[in-house]
RNA sequence: CGGGGUGUGGCGAAGUUUGGUAUCGCGCUUGGUUCGGGUCCAAGAGGCCCCGGGUUCGAAUCCCGGCACUCCGACCA
């Protein structure tokens, strides 16, 4: 078994086995993923970049239709502009990397490479807004950040990673608000209708919130080994920062008053999510609206006359009905192209040979469920269509059970040690807000508050930790 | 940053205990062959044995120091 592993197409670890180094293997085999020389800088491969730029390509457009614009803010900021807002600078000091030398030169005042970039955008604003005719100001900028991470994994922590950084300012506290939920729901948007990921929207505890914001929204996904990935977040700053910035305006009765921030941003690490959420011991399983590559076309017997041919004209078709499709033309066996490409998450396989010629048909195969069928080459767009939203439809379903069956109830501290211990997934509980208690279930249960959801239930009137009246019902668990 | 594991052609490994200058499979190249689930045959190319010191006539192998990867914690998107 061993030996034959060999010959085949680079093999994975069983999930089952070994889930941590299951995700390593299908990252760097799928060809996602490549390690640079500097701890914790990865190469994203084309493969894995072209995931990303069809998340980006969505994202870009909702921002568009939302009002923003893109714009780019310098990569290193001076430490002065960092220091202004006390939390904040608290907050990312520990994985801050500083620049403190020009050529052979030492710096007088060193540099800090942009770990966010809420400094650089308020700096800018407190020249720019003079009047309430200025505002709001809605900004988004794709680029790369840098933290100065322990512990680095693919995607899931990188030191430096791609992100976009929305910021914005408004005039009052309530439309900021209103950005910030806005924000928020494109995200779990994002999450459901394009990655197949169910999402739990909520609020951070005062505890888990972003440095300097008043409140942060997020959006909690579970993956496949029932840990929790956060994914997307979206803060409200409250006058926080444009206070500490000295940005004013003058409003309409010309007094001169202090605006409201936020700042909303996804990552790279959403890759991770849909790795960790989807895929299988085959590999990859890429949900089709980011899929690179949507549809393969795998020519059988491709030596005989015109298999190539009816290849080709069919994959013509599916690219001018405007799916991402490609055929493997190469003289690798089509068993051993079947693997590569159920490895690479391809989303569905098409099969043409002789056989299917005569009958002027081919063989789609599912890479979520490997179900096989044979449709008839008329319509095969329609055919296509459909089956590309039924793996859609499938996969979400299958995460959200995985999701619902791994969220339970608990009334007390010890029930959440026990289950989560033996069960892991997302504990339930009521909670009184102190952060006391959090600490406590850090401390004895090993896991932390995922989030406040939006959607309350009353589990019962007092908090697992304390027994003191229970304000809300939180969500906790194992975070990547 | 604390505790474990690992580092040998592109990939996976053997060799390390008992020092003598590198072996195997896959992949790669070329020519044939095959093609509906990881084809078969033949010939060929490819290695600073993670890096830096030390011991030794001689180091992949022994000693010291780094670095990287990985897992478990703490911190974090």
């Amino acid at each position: 078994m061993a030996q034959d592993k060999n010959k085949q197409v680079s093999q994975i670890t069983d999930m089952d086995v070994d889930f941590a180094q299951w995700y390593t293997d299908v990252c760097t085999k799928a060809e996602l993923i490549g390690y640079a020389k500097t701890k914790g800088m990865f190469i994203l491969r084309p493969y894995g970049y072209a995931i990303w730029e069809n998340i980006q390509a969505y994202l870009d457009r909702r921002f568009k239709e939302t009002g923003h614009q893109n714009v780019s803010m310098p990569m290193l900021i001076p430490e002065s502009l960092l220091q202004k807002e006390k939390d904040h600078v608290e907050g990312f000091a520990p994985e801050c990397a500083w620049v403190t030398y020009g050529g052979s030169e030492k710096l007088d005042e060193r540099l800090c490479i942009r770990p966010t970039s809420e400094t650089l955008f308020c700096d800018h604003w407190a020249d720019i807004v003079h009047s309430w005719r200025d505002l709001p100001m809605l900004y988004n900028q794709w680029c790369s950040v840098l933290r100065w991470e322990k512990t680095t994994r693919p995607f899931l922590r990188h030191r430096e990673f791609l992100w976009q950084e929305g910021h914005t300012l408004h005039a009052t506290a309530q439309e900021a608000i209103e950005e910030t939920e806005r924000m928020h729901r494109i995200y779990a948007e994002l999450c459901e209708d394009v990655l197949a990921m169910p999402v739990v929207m909520g609020m951070k505890t005062d505890k888990e919130k972003f440095a300097g914001a008043e409140r942060t929204y997020t959006i909690e996904c579970m993956m496949h080994d029932k840990k929790a990935l956060q994914n997307g977040t979206s803060h409200y700053f409250g006058d926080g920062f444009a206070r500490a910035f000295g940005i004013s305006f003058a409003d309409k009765n010309n007094q001169q008053v202090t605006p409201f921030e936020t700042s909303w941003g996804i990552t790279t690490r959403t890759i991770g999510g849909v790795i960790m959420t989807h895929g299988d011991n085959r590999g990859l399983v890429l949900p089709p609206k980011v899929a690179p590559v949507q549809v393969i076309v795998i020519p059988v017997a491709q030596h005989k006359e015109g298999v190539i041919e009816a290849n080709e004209a069919v994959m013509e078709r599916l690219s001018k009905a405007g799916f991402r499709v490609k055929m493997d033309a190469s003289d690798n066996s089509p068993g051993w192209k079947f693997a590569e490409y159920e490895m690479k998450g391809v989303p569905l396989r098409l099969e043409l040979g002789p056989k299917d010629m005569e009958k002027g048909q081919c063989v789609l195969v599912r890479r979520d469920s490997g179900e096989k069928s044979f449709v008839p080459l008329e319509g095969i767009e329609d055919t296509v269509a459909r089956m590309l939203d039924d793996i859609h439809a499938g996969l979400y379903a299958k995460a959200k059970k995985n999701l619902e069956d791994n969220t339970y109830p608990c009334a007390t501290l010890a029930e959440v040690k026990e289950k989560m211990e033996t069960r892991g997934g997302f504990a339930k509980t009521m909670w009184c807000g102190d952060v006391a208690c959090e600490v406590k279930m850090k401390e004895e249960a090993g896991v932390s508050s995922r989030c406040i959801p939006f959607q309350q239930e009353h589990l019962g009137d007092v908090c697992a930790c304390c027994g003191k009246p229970a304000k809300k019902m939180v969500y906790w668990g194992v975070a990547y």
